[in-house]
DNA sequence: CTGAATCCCCCAAGATACTG
DNA sequence: CAGTATCTTGGGGGATTCAG
């Protein structure tokens, strides 16, 4: 490995993996959730609202796989389930939580630009 | 613009469509590419490598609308168009370099917990 | 309650061919 | 050189149903 730049190609086709491993449709909203405490399958559901049962469970599954969070069964009647961020997960939430600044912060600026390239192309 | 905390599932639906945006296949790669400077189509693609004609093209409309990169035509013949990244788009290489720095030093913790989450699931 | 399994739709994305 | 137009396909994602 080159210590001197980490620019190279594939730095970034790694880097570009992970955003589209966490910037896929559910993941974030799900770690930002549970970035507040454990919560149980359904609990998540309808914190989140719109996720289908489905979705939930695959998002959960890869978040479980890529050691984001974990996934804690109790064997009572009926079943309860708790999902945790992991320390990992916990650790994402960082860098992630700069990006979430910047995009609100620069939202408008982005709007802005859509609606005038839209304006141009439409005229 | 709202001083308050930024906690709501507003924002975060807000985030998860700026890194669903950049999060696609090849947006990311290159706004990298041109982090180094106004680059031409074929360029770029050669630069690239792997992507074709088409996406290289809708990929570079769609950072052209959000105000990421310009487009500039020179009316030579042959006809030669420099794309170049925007304020915007240079500012939005900040955060997703925080990003990528995390992605690059945690990469190996990543893999490893999908090994193991395989390997448990296999056996 | 917490899932797994199945069916289905739609669109991102690649291949190919053509144009200014 | 820098695109556009068209066709095709793989898979993301939703609705529904079944199971432990």
């Amino acid at each position: 490995m080159k210590p001197e730049h980490l620019h190279g190609t594939e730095d970034c086709r790694a880097v570009s993996q992970i955003l589209q491993r966490i910037g896929d449709k559910w993941s974030l909203l799900v770690v930002r959730r549970l970035g507040d405490g454990p919560m149980r399958f359904n609990e998540l559901r309808r914190a989140i609202g719109g996720i289908s049962q489905k979705m939930l469970t695959t998002t959960l599954r890869t978040l479980e796989r890529d050691g984001f969070v974990t996934r804690t069964i109790f064997a009572t009647v009926p079943p309860r389930v708790d999902y945790e961020l992991t320390d990992l997960g916990r650790e994402l939430e960082i860098p992630v939580k700069g990006l979430a600044e910047w995009a609100i912060v620069n939202s408008g600026r982005i709007n802005e630009a859509r609606r005038r390239f839209d304006g141009e192309n439409a005229a």
